[in-house]
DNA sequence: ATTCGATCAGATCGCCCTTGTTCATCGACA
DNA sequence: TGTCGATGAACAAGGGCGATCTGATCGAAT
């Protein structure tokens, strides 16, 4: 599923065109994205919650060379399905 | 940053009604959450991807009584952050 | 058409994951 | 807006799984 199909299911969701369903989805993702980034977490009840981890440096290996080497620290997204979430996924397809 | 604070900025964003702006954030939730049941994974460009992964079952401790117990198979959903995303974490509040 | 993401390789280290309770906070409803 | 119910976070300890690194290429998506 990519960003048209969400964007399909939105609009058929709540009954609006695909170009306001569109600038619907960039704006929950923007906000989104600024709550990370401002407070560091986003949690959302009923959902999950993202939140800005650090990721501290390390040693890894070059996959391509198979050489050592350091893994300097970065930062990433760490998203936690809340538990009515998991419940839905083991649900589903099971 | 939480659910009540994601719906202002996204009525903000749409220069909506924070009621409707609910109904907004629900939906695009919604939609992933349905995308991820079914298809499995939801891609979306710029953002990142979420995708449902399969846990194997594994030997884990319960913290309470530090005995070792069998932890079964489960399903989680992992987040991906885009490179757009993660540049954007760098960037901010550095 | 261009850009963006996924893939794959091998290996190391990180950190997630469990239980169960309490507590505070958040959301929803009237 | 106020209240009530629901939900998430924290904590403890340890083991094993999995996330992640590069980077070029291919395919898909915009």
């Amino acid at each position: 599923m990519n960003k048209g199909d969400l964007i399909e299911s939105v609009a058929s969701q709540l009954n609006e065109s695909k170009a306001h369903a569109t600038k619907i989805v960039d704006a929950v993702l923007e906000g989104i994205s600024q709550g990370v980034q401002r407070d560091g977490k986003v949690t959302i009840t009923g959902f999950g919650s993202f939140e800005r981890k650090e990721r501290a440096a390390r040693t890894g290996i070059n996959p391509a060379t198979r050489q050592p080497i350091e893994i300097k620290a970065s930062r990433t997204i760490n998203f936690r399905p809340s538990q009515s979430l998991k419940e839905s996924l083991n649900e589903a397809t099971v």
